[in-house]
RNA sequence: GCGCCUGUAGCUCAAGUGGACAGAGCGCCGGACUUCGAAUCCGUCGGUUGCGAGUUCGAGUCUCGCCAGGCGCGCCA
């Protein structure tokens, strides 16, 4: 159990003796918060129950703090317990319970950190998902960064967490695709094929024609054209995907599923779907479209399913994105049966939110279990410019370029230190020059240096074996133990609040601590009447290493021994 | 015009549910290596939380109105 609700609950039991002793008057037990304190002074954990008591117990605030610091049952964690104006209860915890802690600390090992959820969940975390038609995007990066951090906070949390990347591989898309390829094929062959007026104008398209001409000659080119199109479309977005999930893996995400987009509509599942939602009478035939009627359920616009012939007349590209969107919410709460399912997506797409949900609540699912994780976008400046992204016009700088530039662990940490609602404006430039500063190296080097003191203790002979961690009483020493403490909360936040940012500034903090305790506590001595010291010292360093670790895994970052 | 996000130290950003004197890093300036990694540490300076009202014991946080920036508002994907 987390110390803090450990102290919420001595707080309530408190309450409940004060009441019993007549110190207050009775009435019903509220919901108690234990929060951390900005000045150290004030201790570890404090809670502000006395000020919002003060209205149900008609007394003053002190005096119920009062009360409660005075019904606080003995406990092994908690040193002292005072009341505080205007009406703060301060606890401090004890230094023999925080110097044991390390002994927890090295018993969990890897999975220090972990916290038991109040309920297990099959969850789903679906992220990246971008078009297969081309390279990744530096904010397909950032959705990579924050999906698979909560993903990892999530399972820490104890849930079964399935990570899908969506793969939009319906519809007009492939064909759009294709026929770019196609022209850029045709033309490796020295055909005269014009360039689609909309089509996708980068590079690597040309480069990947000039492929499949060398790979297939003209097999595509003799073939009816619609077929090759839609053929070569499909490889295109096969090959595509397969140099995507390569890049992603460089970044240390790999998922467990890539859902296609197009088996929606092949499984018969679109159809089933759209049937529920006429059952329900939210779907409107007009102007030779077909309408969800989300005015219905008090959206400003109803939002077309189905094109009209006349708008396109393949009948497999006329679902729009809101139609797969809807067979898909489906598929995954009630085929698949997720308890939840949580989606990342950039901002660009916060107006499809409403809709998506609106489809949920329709076909009788409960919103609730719908997250929809949106974040703001990547800008990226050069030499001062601002560089324009559209993967439409092929200019970009792609994800591979930036983590060629700047390193994966790098990237990773600095796309999911900003919370997800701010704008990252980051300056390439700077990143690469001061990469030396990189907080994320900061956190490293705090690593590497622990594996180097036990790599300098095992020559010296120093083991930890039987270490006494009672020894360790020293500030600098006690206040990297509390630190070590907050792993648990930390991934309770990210899991809870869905906000990765607070893992990284945790990790930073954790660092700096250590960094701080490093220069004031000796680990090795080579003074033997500090033998037991030694021993002491090096279970602390360990327990550090393992926490360090931990901390830098969830975010997907590697945690070296040596740099 | 409407909707969502953002505005906090020179710069980049934090600040669980409304809590105590709003915190870090970078930069600037000044210190610290004859035993474990100086990619480090210690210290100084730095604020009308965009502006103005309101709610209450208490507001960076909630409400309303302005100002500025980003993103949306198609039978596009």
């Amino acid at each position: 159990m987390l110390i803090k609700n450990h102290l919420a609950e001595l707080v309530k039991q408190a309450l409940a003796a004060a009441q019993n002793a007549n110190a207050l008057a009775a009435f019903p037990l509220p919901e108690v918060f234990v929060e951390r304190p900005q000045k150290k002074e004030w201790g570890d954990w404090a809670t502000a129950a006395p000020l919002k008591l003060a209205r149900a117990a008609k007394r003053a605030p002190l005096q119920i703090a009062q009360a409660i610091a005075a019904h606080i049952p003995p406990d092994e964690a908690v040193a002292q317990v005072t009341a505080s104006a205007p009406g703060f209860v301060n606890f401090v915890l004890s230094d023999a319970w925080l110097a044991r802690q390390v002994e927890t600390i090295l018993a969990a090992g890897a999975r220090f950190g972990d916290v038991t959820p109040a309920r297990h969940l099959k969850i789903q975390v679906e992220y990246v998902s971008a078009n297969p038609t081309g390279p990744l995007t530096v904010g397909s990066g950032r959705n990579a960064a924050i999906g698979d951090t909560l993903a990892n906070a999530l399972e820490a949390l104890g849930h079964t967490v399935q990570r899908e990347y969506y793969v939009n591989d319906a519809g007009s898309q492939v064909r759009h695709f294709g026929e770019s390829l196609f022209a850029r094929y045709a033309q490796a062959l020295g055909k005269d094929e014009p360039f689609p007026a909309d089509g996708y104008q980068g590079a690597y398209i040309v480069a990947m024609g000039q492929e499949f001409a060398r790979q297939y000659g003209d097999q595509y080119w003799r073939m009816p054209r619609a077929q090759a199109i839609r053929e070569l479309g499909r490889q295109g977005i096969a090959q595509v995907l397969r140099a995507n999930a390569a890049t992603l893996a460089r970044l240390n995400v790999r998922f467990d599923e890539w859902f296609s987009e197009r088996s929606l509509y092949e499984s018969g599942l679109f159809a089933q779907v759209l049937q529920k939602l006429r059952d329900q009478r939210l779907v409107i035939e007009k102007e030779d479209a077909v309408w969800f009627a989300a005015t219905e359920l008090g959206l400003a616009q109803d939002a077309v399913l189905v094109r009209s012939p006349q708008v396109i007349a393949e009948a497999d590209e006329r679902p729009t994105y809101l139609a797969s969107d809807v067979a898909y919410v489906w598929n995954k709460l009630v085929v698949r049966g997720f308890d939840r399912a949580i989606y990342v997506w950039g901002a660009d797409h916060h107006g499809d939110v409403p809709r998506v949900l609106a489809a949920a609540r329709a076909l009788g699912l409960d919103p609730a279990r719908v997250s929809i994780l949106l974040y703001q976008f990547v800008t990226l400046r050069r030499g001062g410019q601002v560089v324009r992204m559209s993967k439409r016009t092929g200019e970009f700088v792609t994800l591979d370029e930036l983590i060629e530039e700047v390193g994966p662990d790098a990237v990773r940490f600095m796309l999911i230190t900003q919370s997800a609602n701010a704008t990252i404006d980051f300056d390439l430039d700077v990143a690469v020059e001061h990469s030396d500063e990189n907080p994320v190296y900061y956190v490293q080097y705090a690593h590497a240096r622990i594996a180097s003191i036990l790599k300098h203790a095992a020559e010296l002979g120093a083991t930890s074996a039987g270490g006494d961690v009672s020894l360790l009483t020293h500030p600098a020493e006690l206040e990297l133990i509390r630190a070590m403490l907050r792993l648990p909360e930390i991934v309770e936040l990210v899991a809870t609040k869905l906000e990765p940012h607070h893992l990284p500034h945790y990790a930073i903090e954790l660092a700096g601590i250590f960094h701080s305790f490093y220069k004031q506590c000796r680990v090795v001595s080579s003074d033997p009447a500090d033998a037991a010291l030694t021993r002491a010292r090096l279970k602390l360093v360990q327990a550090a290493k393992i926490v360090l670790a931990r901390t830098l895994n969830l975010m997907g970052v590697r945690a070296p021994e040596a740099m």
